[in-house]
DNA sequence: GACTGTTTCCGAATAGATCGGAAATTACAA
DNA sequence: TTGTAATTTCCGATCTATTCGGAAACAGTC
């Protein structure tokens, strides 16, 4: 028989088992075989050689995501030099500002907050390390976006589209081009009400001989963002943090 | 054919791959069919269909782990009632004492640190989120094994045996299970240099109807975890901090 | 203690993973 | 730039390993 898709159905189901386990936040053979049209019996290989590996746990019957995720998770921050560089400039722009600062990284054409440091009254709801969001929707994903090749920002518009989170979302394709050469041309970005209403951001991208690596953020209440001079307070600050970074990074290589 | 271990290859080889994905940091598929002595053609295969899932990333012939274990590890975190309610407590601790305070879980017989929050001047190295390690060699994980029914005790150790660390960890049953009786007596587990030499660190188990659910742990350096008075204060911290835990666990349920 | 629902186990049938080989692409040197 | 080598990608027939019915063990309930 021709293949329509050239995938092996085993890892298909595989992985739409983690996902499952994912949402369900634990499950038996027969929830998961009703859910994906399988038999029980089928349904149980699956969890029995998932549950060989670390990924899956399995406890009296029902079986779970291990918090080997958790695991791989950490050590894949924890050996990124990004990180390792930017992990205690962060901690100080935190504690500095009493904000939210994060690093914010691009993959598979989504922004990814690959590391967080909360200062003392730091605004904790939405964003938190792991959480992944369109790339257009928030300042940090914006100036990524703005130093990616043009190509590439036209593939990831084609693949993801342009998704409405509020009101202020940008959805018209020229108009996020419009802005990212305003971005370019100010070398930061920023935002309000975009990605979450009350919520604010500045970002600065983090570059490496003209590739971004990511970017830096800090994530504020609407209304202080919109103070002009605590607006460029922030951004100096980035900038400043950006600097340092981009030197040592380079630095230990 | 007889099956040996009903373990679809399939699977294993899937996630075979993944671990080798992440120990060489991104390959090709010949590098990981010269591995793992298989066709370049089958890897292949088999690279084609993980990168349709989100957990594996292709950039230029090369495949990668995507940043998706961090996203599915953050999540985890997020959602789990404990985490939420200890947060807070953690973090305040953490500015009280300025040293390293971590939530530790167990999860398939082995200690994971499940969230950390780092005073100013906390220990740094060592421990991270998502860090795993075995049980027995810290007083995090001892702190946990002391509460849980006896014969899940004994098949942890059947499984994972009692591996040293440093010339400080316990290797031996009898001993282990006494200073399991003792933590049980005290309601607390103290050690230094067991896990790493130089590093010492205070924890009481967070207990909700006599199920341990994990451990408080504050990281500090050896010499000051010696200072008899300075332990008692951090214990009294970790006994005050585990009993809000427990009470707003249950308050929001 | 019988009934209902679920998990676990087995083994034969056959869907689908596998792998040789070839084409396409990339990398590197000269 | 052109040629050579190394890798990635693609195809399709073969036969292995997944699949699934059915049955046994187990758990929960009234």
């Amino acid at each position: 028989m021709t293949r329509e898709t050239s995938s092996l159905t085993t890892i298909h189901r595989a992985f739409e088992i983690l996902e499952l386990l994912w949402e369900l936040d634990g499950a038996g053979p027969t929830e998961l075989a009703n859910r994906m049209d399988l038999p029980d019996s089928t349904v149980y290989d699956y969890l029995r050689s998932l549950s060989d590996t670390k990924y899956v746990t399995r406890e009296n019957g029902t079986y779970f995501l291990s918090s080997y995720f958790l695991t791989i998770g950490g050590k894949m921050k924890h050996r990124n030099r990004l990180f390792q560089v930017a992990k205690p400039e962060m901690k100080r722009i935190a504690a500095e500002t009493n904000e939210l600062v994060g690093l914010t990284i691009e993959n598979d054409g989504i922004a990814v907050v690959f590391h967080q440091e909360e200062g003392k009254q730091a605004l904790s709801l939405g964003t938190h390390p792991g959480a992944a969001t369109p790339l257009h929707t928030l300042a940090t994903g914006k100036a990524i976006l703005a130093y990616l090749p043009d190509e590439r920002v036209d593939e990831i518009i084609a693949e993801r589209g342009l998704e409405q989170r509020t009101d202020h979302t940008i959805t018209d394709v020229d108009r996020l081009k419009d802005e990212l050469a305003e971005i370019r041309d100010n070398g930061y970005a920023v935002d309000w009400n975009e990605q979450v209403t009350g919520m604010g951001m500045a970002s600065v991208p983090i570059l490496i001989d003209d590739q971004v690596l990511g970017s830096f953020g800090i994530v504020v209440p609407t209304g202080r963002i919109q103070d002009e001079q605590y607006q460029q307070e922030l951004l100096r600050k980035l900038q400043e943090m950006e600097e340092t970074v981009t030197i040592n990074y380079q630095f230990g290589e």
